[in-house]
DNA sequence: TTGTAAGCGTTATCAT
DNA sequence: ATGATAACGCTTACAA
């Protein structure tokens, strides 16, 4: 490994001072246009950089954006990393990418590396109150993606009109035995279904809450647990791509045709539901991941709660109920 | 932001001197067992973390890899950042991520940058040789990943192999008219399947290439390039999963059944081609950046040239062709 | 306009 | 076993 060229090194090469060389580096305007010049070509001859730690440790910035997502089996998580890199990259900043898993302590393990490295802001997309808190504690520059903690600053979809959206097409299109696939009671894209429900005075079946591991959603599984429903729904809204996907297959499995006799709802409109066909529910990740990126940049560090709209994306999953 | 803690920090705490408190940190065995214990105590209670900046600058060592990938909007290489990420956590790694976008000059600032930021070490899927060359004069630690360049350090998936195998599986289905549609003339995938031909003494029309660009394949040009044929394949080989997808589309716009009607084999075996159940040559990806991330961290720097096997995923989009 | 010098928080080399 | 002290490469007063 050659060892990098300094600022000495090029000061010394174009007979001036180092800190000359810092000036040139940094634009700073008292540079004799004559000498920047000179120090500039030398510069540029030797592919000089200078040393990032030295200057994140001098002033305490590293031009670093720390990202942690929740899981990176979910294609959901995995396209944010692409417009976070580039929003970030548009902006002169370079990120790091961590991934917690939905593990708590692999999370506190992230925050902790992340401030050790003196990023300029963090993003998270969390798992556990107690992390935040601690985030919070530290006056990190952060702001959390993906969901709404009340008194942080927060990016997300608005879930709730999502399940909203979701029951209310369905509703359109006839259905009115809706069941939802999802990980766990208080999910708040149940909650709308369910809102949808009550205003339109339907009963909305215990059972058709069908709970299910969301970031290792398995097959056989699923097919015990539709194996246990009575009474058998017309349409699916499941709470991501990949249950959705898993649904499909073993819905196929047991002569079921989507959208013929049976309809298909997903949550995150990755390719999943592209390569599949499925209306979904969109959340505009890019403008998520720009508005984060947004957000730490300008250094306003009021909380804020920014509710984004989510997306029907209609494909042909979908269909009009007529028996 | 509230300022960090430092190691003088917990050395005034603890009544010992900073060197003392990087010893313990450093878990140097020459420090007394009391004011080890003394010292870690006050570490852990006040969550102290040594600042990575000041100890990359001193020991030259960041504990970052960066990783350059070629299109993030191509899921074979955003799932390599899932990979990549854990074998790089496992060993204490943190992953820096950034995307060439197949953009040379990108790509070049890039490297800079990681350069810039002390990297140990650079797992890059790479667009233009000269920036190779760049990289191997600066001797940097890196490893190519995903193309075979001889004298550079690589891991890829043998790719003449992938065209072979398919072309191989297809012939076994009984299919003689198979077109491939990739990115150049000079794409080893489709050297891999004209070799399969020209040993079975096969011809492989010119017009069976399909030239179409695989960063940003779109339909309509896609549509166009199937109108040209005059000889219409009986079995597709895709470059990549996006193509399958956008191809699979086409055919089902025209009518043409899969497998019934046409076969289809797609290499890269992204989540696309499980969705839509499309036989595919699977990359090794887990052990691709397994092999990387060993590779840089052994700082084994003989040049290798690792050769990893591809692997076919049969799934139902080819079948037997009678007539 | 430019150079000198201090300091960021570590690690490593000395003494002691 | 531990404490001074220098050094890593940069930014930022301050002096000239």
């Amino acid at each position: 490994m050659k060892k990098n060229l300094t600022m000495k090194d090029i000061a010394k090469l174009a007979g001036v001072s180092q800190p000359t060389v810092s000036r040139v580096v940094n634009g700073n305007p008292t540079v004799d246009p004559e000498v920047r010049e000179r120090v500039e070509k030398i510069i540029l001859q030797q592919g000089f950089k200078p040393n990032s730690s030295a200057k994140t440790l001098r002033s305490n910035s590293s031009k670093i954006i720390g990202v942690i997502l929740f899981d990176l089996s979910n294609y959901y998580y995995l396209e944010m990393i692409k417009y976070v890199e580039k929003a970030a990259g548009e902006n002169g900043y370079t990120v790091i990418i961590l991934n917690s898993q939905g593990d708590k302590n692999l999370e506190k393990e992230h925050i902790l590396n992340l401030q050790a490295r003196n990023v300029d802001g963090i993003i998270i997309a969390p798992v556990d109150r107690e992390n935040l808190e601690f985030l919070k504690k530290q006056s990190e520059n952060f702001v959390v993606i993906d969901s709404e903690i009340p008194q942080y600053p927060c990016i997300f979809t608005s879930l709730l009109d999502g399940g909203k959206i979701a029951a209310q097409y369905l509703y359109s299109l006839n259905h009115k035995k809706i069941a939802f696939i999802g990980a766990d009671k208080k999910n708040i894209k149940l909650l709308g279904i369910k809102e949808f429900f009550s205003e339109k005075k339907m009963k909305f079946l215990n059972e058709w809450f069908i709970e299910t591991d969301t970031t290792n959603s398995n097959l056989q599984n699923l097919s015990t647990l539709l194996d246990n429903l009575n009474e058998f729904p017309t349409a699916f809204i499941t709470s991501n791509d990949v249950i959705a996907l898993n649904l499909t297959k073993e819905l196929e499995k047991r002569g079921l045709n989507i959208p013929k006799n049976i309809s298909i709802l997903s949550f995150d409109d990755t390719i999943i539901s592209t390569a599949l066909n499925i209306t979904s529910i969109k959340h505009p990740v890019d403008i998520m991941m720009t508005k984060a990126i947004d957000y730490l940049l300008t250094g306003y560090k009021m909380p804020i709660q920014k509710s984004l709209n989510p997306i029907l994306i209609k494909r042909e999953s979908c269909t009009f109920l007529t028996k």
